[in-house]
DNA sequence: CACGAGACCTGTTCGC
DNA sequence: TGCGAACAGGTCTCGT
């Protein structure tokens, strides 16, 4: 699930607290159990146990869909994959069914690492960039500029959706998001990066931006069975909603596959052209309304 | 470089 | 009602 927002949901919760449960910030762990070794990317099963013993959480962050958990001398990360969660319980309260890793931290309170699906990862060590190097640039951060995105597409290929879901492209953004963001722009999942117009190009970058901003602000999606507190899946424009009408123009959205991942798109809104026909449209609209695009108008309507 | 298939896993939902 | 198939928020590796 988890993608940008709801890890950044997550790592709020964890840092902040709630009514129910503190902060773990400057909390100490007292004791880690592995209930699923699997889950453990790196070090060994001993040296993991014997080595986060003692060590006080500094700090919780968030790079791309990894949390971050700053240590007393070690950096711990946690990459939460299809179906994981983080959340601290009380220590009376019994585990949660797809518990695969917990901390103690003191004698009232548990970190909870649960995965059902076991995909998930957790790796303790000295040096976190290792690991997170390959990531591509935060999308909120104010780096992230829309000539970062442009140059960054420039001469590429591929079809836009799934470079969005690249990681080392941008960091964060998932299949929801992607979906959503595409839709946003008008942008249909095939079209190869390398036919986008320059006015494509800033109207996703924003597109982007903007669905992810809106779902950190809905505190993430909850779907399926798996509640997380967010409702950012009452608000969907088109993932999972196959058959219902396209909020702005009313067709029905459709599903198709797109580089092995389910998606979703509004066939009006998202048309997908042949790459002549593209130009040609794009040209001949510019002919009639030299500075406004119908996209644009679309956005004015979509505004939440 | 781009793309697809398969693997890693389990749980839920869908279709017959 | 029961049962197998399809599908699920992600990423890695391998082959073409």
């Amino acid at each position: 699930m988890p993608e940008l927002p709801e890890v950044e949901t997550i790592c709020t919760v964890l840092r902040r607290g709630t009514q129910e449960t503190p902060s773990v910030v400057g909390k100490c762990i007292t004791g880690a159990h592995l209930l699923w070794t699997g889950t453990l990317a790196e070090p060994s099963v001993r040296t993991f146990r014997s080595r986060i013993r003692g060590q006080r959480i500094r700090e919780v962050s968030r790079r791309g869909k990894y949390i971050r958990i700053d240590l007393t001398s070690r950096t711990m990360l946690i990459h939460l994959r299809m179906s994981g969660n983080m959340m601290v319980v009380p220590r009376t309260e019994s585990l949660p069914r797809f518990c695969r890793v917990y901390f103690d931290l003191g004698k009232r309170w548990r970190l909870v690492f649960s995965d059902s699906r076991k995909f998930g990862r957790v790796w303790l060590t000295r040096d976190p960039d290792r690991v997170l190097n390959g990531l591509g640039p935060e999308p909120l951060s104010s780096a992230f500029t829309t000539r970062v995105f442009a140059s960054r597409l420039f001469g590429r290929s591929r079809q836009i959706k799934p470079l969005l879901l690249d990681q080392t492209f941008i960091a964060g953004v998932g299949n929801i998001y992607a979906d959503e963001s595409l839709h946003l722009a008008g942008i249909h999942p095939q079209t190869s990066c390398a036919l986008l117009s320059p006015e494509q190009v800033r109207l996703l970058w924003r597109s982007v931006r903007r669905v992810l901003r809106e779902g950190i602000r809905r505190q993430g999606a909850s779907i399926d069975w798996i509640y997380r507190g967010g409702d950012f899946q009452n608000h969907f424009r088109v993932y999972q909603r196959t058959g219902d009408r396209c909020r702005r123009c009313g067709a029905a959205i459709e599903r198709l596959v797109v580089g092995q991942r389910g998606t979703h798109i509004c066939p009006q809104c998202q048309p997908l052209l042949p790459p002549g026909a593209a130009r040609a449209t794009l040209s001949s609209r510019k002919t009639r309304r030299p500075r406004g695009s119908r996209q644009i108008v679309c956005l004015r309507g979509d505004v939440i």
